[in-house]
Order: structure tokens, then C-alpha cells, then sequence
DNA sequence: TGTACATCAGTGAACGCGCGTTCACTGATGTAC
DNA sequence: TGTACATCAGTGAACGCGCGTTCACTGATGTAC
């Protein structure tokens, strides 16, 4: 009850300010802290109604249930993950070679930066696997890669997939997405291996690691 | 009460015959059969107790409580992962990049034959990481890549890492575990992108993946 | 070899908890006239 | 511009559920004498 007041006095902006300001887009937020703090199995929705000093009632309105709410947090994902991906492509340029290091050094940064998204994301349990466009956002990332392996493998855009297209595809995404869940799951930090703060550790070994990534058969 | 006279059946061998068969062991197993078919996520000692046809109570006497169940199955998933690696280690002989392909093949598919064990030993929060000597069991699988990392980069057994090392050895680890993960994910079988039953995708795309795994700067 | 007793694996009923969801409701907003 | 009404976002109490753990207990096993 008077969470609802703390939430006027600190929101003063009065776009869409129907009943209560903007719930459906504070529960995203909140979700993703809860994620953020507790982990993905550690969500609740009773905790996220807590927090966003709400009835256990009112996200029903928007999201159906709690896996509806976690399907969006999904889908924003996706569509946050895909953007960065293809924001480092184009960084790239027209080298093959570059648009794949940036790719991979914007996966796992990506991944460093918001752990709630990333994790969720990969927990195909957790939300609805159809829910609105998610496929179309999850594709469009996987698609982003693939341009860049095309180029790097000299196919064009037409062109069905070579088999060492899909090996060089599967050896350059699995590095990234292997580093992504080592450096999360705290296993390149933990105290027998780790000198040095956690974030110096895997800034020193990021670059180090992406220095083999996979390399195109064909160079440009 | 019945399952009790069923279980009593289907073991009739005698080997340690108190009070009611082998209970610790049974429960281990039936817990590594729960994750495997409800996943780390739906694994809960009642479903256990409930399969095992014992009492609610009864863990309690033999692994403390939840927590300490799974930790018994994460220690023993990491020897056998362990043992898993060395084996395929001696198998690559002398040629240290054939150890090292020989490990990745074995850490991927360690991980596609038991995903219950693989999935609960990289879920830390699941269970106690300090459990009896599983942190030696989970280094010792660590240091079998280190060793064969070390004779690929001409390092002494005592030698400090170097960064280059370090780096060759997260490329490597990196690239198995991030295709274990996406496999186990069933990232790789979704309809859009499979054609073909699922494991015949994965065994299409293994070997294509580790044709790309970090070559050795300096040849044997 | 037989008896008394301590040990301890297993029972099953009961506990309290946090959860997601449902329910009848309230009251503000937006719209039709 | 003012009134009547439909819409719908949010309330808060209540539900049933499965869970992990605790409790006083039972009864088989192993051991001391």
C-alpha cells in the first residue's frame, strides 16, 4: 500500500498513466532483477508481486500466468541478444574474419552483462517456446551468425548450408556459448583457479580464448 | 507397501543384506532417473522416496537431507566424468592433439549419455560444492584437459600457465562444453534447423565441430 | 551357544511453508449519446 | 458539456498442492558377556 505511493513519487513521468502507471513493463523489469538477484529458479511470481508492491492477482491481467510473464522476459531477450549480435556484424565491416570476432566477443559480453536474459533464455523449460514472435527473435540471432559464416565460407545467400559450413557454424557458436556458461556458472572463478578479481579474470581470458575461434577455410 | 515385496523381488542378489537391501545406493539411482526424466528442475526427494517405495524419513539416515542426496550424485557424476577423460587421454597416446581430440569427443558425449549427472554437476546452487572430496573429483577432471593442454603447448609439468596456455585450454574446454550444452538444450534439434532424427544431427555435427577445436601452436 | 542390550535403518503421520491461481469485488478510465 | 454505462486494471482473501523436514516410534541387526 504504500509501495504504490514510493512507486508515483519515483516515476513522475506520466506517459500512458491509466489506473496504475505501467505495470505490464515494471513487471518485465522487476522479473528481471528477481532473476538477476536469485537466479532463474529462483523466480517467483509472488516475489516479483511483492517487489512491484502489487495483488498476486494483477499480472494475470497482462501476462495469463507466470510462465506468460517469463515468455516475455524471454522474447525481449532475444530480440536485445539479436540486435547486439548484428550491432557487432556490422562493426565488422566487410571481413569475414572481423564480423565473426565481433559476433563473438558481443555473445559473451552480451551474456556477461545481462545473466538474467541469457540464462533464461537457454532454459528452454522456463517459458513458452512459441510465445508470440520468440521464434522469429530467436531465429534472427541464429541468423546473424549464420550470415557471417556464409561470407566467411564464400556460400552465397541462396546457397544450402555446406557441411563444413555447419561444423565451422557449430565450433565458432559452441566456443562462445561454452565460455558464456563457464564464466556464469562461476567455474573459471572459483578460488583454486581464479587470481584476481572475477571480472579481471575474464576480461584477461576472454580475448585470449577468441583468439581461436574457429578460422575460414577460405580467406577473403 | 507393496513395491516393497517388488523391490525385494527384483533384487535378489544378497550382498549387504540389512535392514531393507541397499537403500543409499537405490536412492542414488532413482535420483539420477528423475533428473533424467524430469530434469534437474523437476528432481524432488518425494518423487525419489515415493519410487523407491521407502518412507519420507528415510534419506534423512543416509545423505542428511535433499541437498545432500544430490551432492552424492554430482560427486560420483565428476569421477566417472573424470575417468571418462582419462580413458580417452591414454587412448590419444603420445600425439598430445589426439589427446586432446580424444578428450573432446569424450567430454561431449559423457555429457549426451548421462545428461541427468552432466546437467546437476554444472549447477552449482543445486548442490554442495564442498561435499566429501567432490571438489578433488571436479579438479582432477579439470587437470587430465590441463595435463594434455600442457604437452600440447610444450609446458613442463611444473611450469606455470602461460597465457597463451590458458587461453588454447578455455578455447578447448569452451567449444565441448558449449556443444554439450546446446545439444542437451536441444538447441540444435529444433524443427526449423534439424532434418533427421535428433541423434543422428548430433553425431552428423560432432565430429564436423571438433575437426575446429584449437590447434597447438608448437607441433610435437 | 544363549541372552540382554545398544544401535540404527526405516516407518508414517504431521508440521509449516511458499507457491500459482481463482474468486467475487472495486473503482478509475474511456466512450456513446 | 454532462451523464450513463461498459470496460478492464487492480484488490485481497482464499483455495489446494507438493514440497522438505521433524517426530516419536518400531523392529531388525550386531555385539558384549
Amino acid at each position: 500500500m504504500n509501495t504504490v505511493k514510493i512507486k508515483a513519487a519515483r516515476k513522475p513521468r506520466v506517459r500512458r498513466p491509466y489506473h496504475h502507471g505501467d505495470l505490464p513493463e515494471r513487471l518485465v523489469e522487476v522479473a528481471e532483477a528477481v532473476i538477476r538477484e536469485r537466479g532463474v529458479d529462483g523466480f517467483s511470481l509472488r516475489e516479483v508481486v511483492r517487489r512491484a508492491g502489487v495483488s498476486p492477482a494483477a499480472p494475470a491481467h497482462h501476462f495469463g500466468d507466470a510462465r506468460g510473464l517469463l515468455s516475455e522476459v524471454a522474447l525481449r531477450g532475444f530480440r536485445a541478444f539479436g540486435d547486439a549480435l548484428a550491432a557487432a556484424d556490422a562493426r565488422g565491416g566487410t571481413d569475414p574474419e572481423k564480423r565473426l570476432y565481433e559476433q563473438g566477443l558481443a555473445y559473451v559480453t552480451f551474456a556477461l552483462k545481462h545473466p538474467a536474459r541469457f540464462q533464461l533464455m537457454f532454459r528452454h523449460g522456463k517459458y513458452d517456446i512459441g510465445y508470440k514472435d520468440l521464434p522469429a527473435a530467436s531465429e534472427r540471432a541464429y541468423q546473424v551468425l549464420e550470415d557471417a559464416v556464409r561470407a566467411a565460407m564464400g556460400l552465397a545467400a541462396g546457397e544450402p548450408m555446406t557441411d563444413d559450413a555447419n561444423g565451422f557454424l557449430m565450433a565458432t557458436w559452441s566456443v562462445v556459448h561454452g565460455f558464456a556458461h563457464l564464466a556464469l556458472g562461476e567455474e573459471l572463478t572459483r578460488p583454486a583457479r581464479a587470481r584476481g578479481g572475477k571480472d579481471q579474470v575474464l576480461q584477461a581470458l576472454l580475448p585470449l580464448t577468441l583468439k581461436h575461434l574457429p578460422r575460414p577455410k577460405r580467406p577473403r
